[in-house]
DNA sequence: TGGACCGATTGTAACGTTACACAGCTAAGG
DNA sequence: CCTTAGCTGTGTAACGTTACAATCGGTCCA
């Protein structure tokens, strides 16, 4: 069932059925109802997108790269907001929207070779991803969120060594002994509490800026970062964040900060300090990151940035004309609540 | 760039580069290396998508048809449950996941003729809607989520009719002056408050199910359904809940019972009852649906139901082979707590 | 009445890949 | 030593569409 079969049953041409479906206005009323009521009655089910696509040489699809299992980047909060940001794009240019997991795996690049997009953003990924690679190899427009940089690729990332420092100060003022919680440091996603991260040691390159930017805060207070405790958590949910606290926080520990890398565990934090009767802040004070709907209500201190914006940013980066790699750094700022001790009023 | 380019590059046939590619066992180990080599060399991208779909015949995607504006599906809580669910099954059988939106215009059909998936998840929609008939042209495994069945197209929904009377029973019991919270009816979004609704208009069908629901519930309580205010919102977020139900309990309106949508709207309602100084349950009682996280801590009685499994459903049914088209009515339950007066003992 | 012009339609030639069937060659088995 | 089987590599022939340039009647104006 081809357009020369619709085209032999309306009697006209297989390029006054392309026209039809393609460009309906080029083709003179009468004819094309003729040319759709055949098509109807053959049960033609439009052109092939995949002829289409290569004869037209685009798809009129922009490719996200999730560097996450694809589920997870439904279940956190700023992923969402992020791909709200890119999905306003798309329906304004009237495109769809492919979503391509990355899961570390060896056929990672063959996804991304594969996927029938005109366009990529890649949601934050480790420093040598293989994928990345591909990604220039196909010469698309492509823009990475969060790092790591690559010429020939568009960047949008805060600064979140900056950003880190001033939530730090914020957390670790008046401190003796402060604790960070972190995303996985790895791939692999291993959980463990560890003192003297190198911050370098990070793959991620969000991560490694946040830690970076926590250890300078540390510094500047006169805290030993050797001596922080580095939380590193599987999943970044509330619940095992709450879990690791209760360990990291009971029996006398001692630890009196928590500069958490989200809200979503920053909450955690709280509910595990409620559940042992310390106060906050103080007893312990805790920072999130991200200004979420919750973490006004529950007073957090945290930095405020707008994923959904930054996801719009990326995706026009990438599909408006005149799309040179860009490099941008979007606006942050840290909000002050009671979740931390009142500091120098900088 | 293309294949026979680096055929010749690498002194091989075309067919072998191919076999590179698309199936590398079969290819020795010393000519696979020389055909990657040959194509590093000339920076060949890889074959292309679209060439390769239209040989094989597939696309290795799987599309979602979400009514509702993109951004609207990333805002809601639960159909980012959906979505997750959905990519559970994508990530396993290895394959991309791309979103349709549709809009209610002209466009929506060719966009849905127009995207290379190999099945597609429908996320509820309207009964007439074009978008199902270009679906079912293309014939392509499709499921619908939530309604309108359609013979040819599978069906995950709920019976949201029984859940709807059971739910709505509990937040009516002892009630005089009930009133419901509903979805939009229609795709304008147009907000209103109406008396006298008749479920069967609604073209949602899970809207239309739920108010029928609601009114049996009405009915079987001695209340006049015809006097049931029925407040439809724009948007159904809490916030936008919250507004119209201050207007709705303001000043003596007499209303004492709220059956609200979704979890979201009703946690809007009762931060409306706190800021009038209405009790509940004693002077209001409420109940949501869905029974999300803040259900839980809010007291609030519910319609639980899992929109991950559903979405998972879906994408199995369209997805793995022997995919008739399915027809599931996935499990649902009355969760009481403290939102409601307590009813009979069931 | 001739020419210019315009809209509608058409034929040809790719677009880049892979299924299929077959040919060579080597190794194993009788 | 001949047969069989298994593994690699190759030529041919689509897959279904659309860009491009050309054609064909008309209509309009001088």
């Amino acid at each position: 069932m081809t357009m020369p079969d619709v085209a032999r049953e309306a009697g006209v041409s297989a390029m006054t059925v392309s026209y039809t479906f393609g460009r309906p206005e080029r083709v003179a009323e009468a004819t094309r109802r003729r040319v759709l009521e055949a098509a109807e009655r053959l049960g033609y089910p439009g052109p092939h997108p995949g002829a289409r696509s290569l004869r037209r040489g685009r798809t009129a699809t922009l490719g996200v790269v999730l560097g996450e299992h694809l589920t997870y980047a439904f279940d956190d909060p700023q992923a969402t907001q992020f791909l709200a940001g890119i999905s306003t794009v798309c329906v304004e240019h009237e495109l769809g929207l492919t979503l391509i997991p990355v899961t570390g795996g060896p056929q990672d690049a063959a996804r991304v070779r594969e996927a029938a997009v005109d366009a990529v953003v890649l949601w934050t990924t480790v420093d040598h991803d293989p994928v990345l690679d591909a990604v220039l190899r196909r010469g698309l427009p492509a823009v990475v969120h969060g790092g790591p940089a690559r010429s020939g690729l568009g960047l949008v990332a805060i600064d979140d060594r900056a950003a880190a420092m001033a939530v730090g100060t914020a957390a670790f003022t008046g401190a003796r002994a402060p604790a960070v919680l972190s995303f996985p440091l790895d791939r692999a996603r291993r959980p463990a509490v560890r003192q003297g991260v190198d911050p370098d040691s990070a793959p991620f390159s969000v991560t490694r800026h946040r830690l970076r930017g926590y250890a300078e805060a540390a510094a500047g207070l006169g805290l030993e970062w050797g001596r922080v405790p580095v939380v590193v958590l599987a999943r970044t949910d509330r619940a095992e964040a709450e879990a690791a606290a209760l360990r990291l926080l009971g029996e006398g520990s001692g630890v009196d900060a928590v500069a958490a890398m989200s809200d979503e565990l920053a909450l955690g934090v709280l509910r595990a300090a409620d559940r042992l009767g310390i106060a906050v802040p103080s007893e312990l004070a805790v920072t999130g990151w991200d200004d979420g709907p919750a973490a006004a209500a529950a007073g957090l201190t945290t930095i405020a940035q707008s994923l959904r914006e930054q996801g719009e940013l990326c995706a026009r980066s990438v599909v408006e004309p005149g799309s040179a790699p860009t490099r941008a750094s979007p606006p942050w700022r840290l909000v002050r609540r009671t979740s931390t001790r009142p500091g120098h009023p900088a």
